[in-house]
DNA sequence: GGTCCACCGGAAACCGCGGAGG
DNA sequence: CCTCCGCGGTTTCCGGTGGACC
């Protein structure tokens, strides 16, 4: 349905904003039904604000919260963690490739295990930083690069300032009499101002790389300053690293796993985070070697490892005794069919929830979880209907026109006859009826149809083609096509090829 | 058993397009 | 700037096929 329920691991720094936010929330539900009984008048929303709220904090089920526990991978993050600690010795840390399907704890894994290593640093006091960069949204090199050189230069730029105001608190300190000799390896104000000076020019220098326009070396050049600058250990990781490699080559890891060598003060160690288990198939071998020292799986989640996350999760998101114990249950045996994907379980889990919430029930229960089961699905399949090509989408029409008159188990030649008149209505080129049979197998991998191969004997072999989704709703969403709405004259030309 | 329908699906050629490279 | 190459989508060509019917 919206943007917010599609599947994209976002790292939106605002959780925290996001959960005072929801809290308030469910104060304006409390208030809200007291005022109702005070007042006894019935506004639009007052319907909607009585009846117990289901949720307490709903962002907890929403993908891009970060838990703080994260059951059945702890020897995953234990491994990921006795390869940084490295970093807290001030020595670079082995590469990491992390491998896994989608939901099964990746990112959330590896975000957790790098908060807690800025944490641990800042108490001991080491240099050490984790840059994250999703790399579905930065997906070129330049990017890549730009984004990173502007972090490690904001953060020079905030080191300098700091630097330069512990001078300012100096230098009056010594005018104040104490001798500079005494606290500071300056011999006189003169000593300090020059070194002021000095800073400030190198202020001067730091300018923000241009989100466009330069040539790539500078940017790397620029980034490879930005990092040297101070002595640290920076661990950057790479979200979705396959996408960067498929989109634009293995360059940009090849630059960063050779840098090592080139930097004077600074370490950096690359943490890539894959979906895409073959993906070091395309790299050079000698990226793949550097990148590939540690590698972590993450296994999918069965149905009862998710049972657990989502019980941990629904304390907190929901009221007590919000939901009817078989829910979780369900949920996990549903998304452990889906191929173990805990985020598939947690949007299932928050649309029964809100499901519920619409109904106005006191309780989430078997069916809402079955009703909303149906809606994702819906969801997923309006969605890929959406976006399917416009021929696909006409091949798709026909066999909807088709079944819409009665015919089922339609074959290939009656959906290409249907077919070829649709493409004079709108105008589009007629495809071969060979084109055609790939596109009703598109459909059918999709899932959309249901394409199976029989032979009639004496009347031939072809595909006996049935619609797998709703048909109302999916023509709905055919029609929203603009170029597909113009039709509506068809109906009578089917009707009477099929009076033949 | 042979025929033959009506399409399947592999192979290869073709065609426009975009991007790398001269 | 032009040229060439690779690539995905498409067309052309064609051999293949399971079983009802003769």
């Amino acid at each position: 349905m919206t943007a917010n329920d599609s599947p994209s691991e976002d790292g939106t720094p605002n959780e925290e904003r996001d959960q005072s936010f929801a809290v308030d929330v469910e104060d304006v539900l409390e208030d809200g039904m007291l005022d109702e009984t005070d007042s006894g008048s019935q506004g639009l929303f007052d319907d909607l604000l009585s009846g117990e709220p289901i949720f307490e904090n709903k962002e907890v089920l929403r993908p891009s919260y970060t838990p703080h526990e994260l059951p059945h991978r702890s020897d995953q993050i234990n491994k990921m963690a006795t390869i940084l600690v490295a970093a807290l010795r001030g020595e670079t840390p082995s590469n990491i490739l992390i491998y896994g399907k989608t939901g099964t704890g990746k990112t959330a894994s590896a975000k957790f295990v790098s908060q807690e290593l800025e944490q641990t640093s800042k108490k001991y006091d080491v240099p050490c930083e984790v840059e994250y960069i999703n790399c579905e949204v930065t997906d070129t090199q330049y990017r890549v690069l730009a984004q990173l050189a502007n972090k490690f230069i904001e953060q020079n730029e905030a080191h300098v300032e700091r630097r330069l105001s512990d001078l300012a608190d100096l230098r009056e300190a010594v005018e104040e009499g104490v001798t500079a000799a005494e606290a500071t390896p300056f011999e006189d104000i003169g000593g300090i101002d020059s070194r002021v000076d000095e800073l400030e020019g190198e202020l001067e220098d730091m300018e923000p790389v241009p989100m466009t326009g330069w040539p790539t070396d500078r940017v790397y050049k620029e980034f490879f300053e930005a990092v040297d600058y101070r002595e640290r250990v920076v661990v950057i990781m790479l979200d979705e690293i396959d996408k960067l490699v498929e989109k634009s080559g293995d360059d940009t890891l090849y630059n960063l796993s050779r840098m090592n060598s080139e930097l004077d003060n600074s370490r950096v160690s690359i943490m890539g985070i894959s979906n895409d288990l073959k993906f070091t198939d395309f790299l050079d071998p000698r990226v793949k070697s550097s990148l590939g020292e540690e590698e972590i799986v993450f296994p999918p989640y069965d149905a009862n490892q998710l049972r657990d996350i989502l019980q941990h999760r629904a304390d907190i998101a929901f009221e007590d005794a919000a939901l009817t114990d078989d829910v979780i249950p369900l949920c996990a045996a549903f998304a452990a069919q889906e191929h173990g994907d805990a985020r598939r379980a947690l949007d299932l889990l928050r649309t029964a929830g809100e499901l519920a919430e619409r109904s106005q029930s006191e309780h989430v229960d078997e069916s809402h979880v079955r009703k909303a089961q149906d809606k994702i699905e819906l969801d997923r399949v309006v969605e890929v209907v959406r976006t399917l090509p416009t021929q696909s989408k006409l091949v798709l029409f026909s066999i909807i026109l088709l079944e819409k008159n009665g015919v089922h188990n339609v074959n290939t030649g009656e959906v290409f006859n249907i077919y070829k008149r649709l493409c004079e209505e709108v105008d589009a080129d007629v495809l071969t009826q060979r084109r055609v049979t790939d596109l009703i197998s598109e459909l059918d991998m999709l899932g959309i149809v249901n394409a199976i191969v029989v032979s009639k004997g004496r009347y031939g072999r072809t595909k006996e083609i049935s619609l797998s989704v709703p048909i109302e709703e999916t023509e709905a969403v055919l029609l929203a096509d603009s170029r597909l709405s113009e039709i509506e004259e068809i109906q009578p030309f089917v009707q009477a090829r099929f009076d033949n």
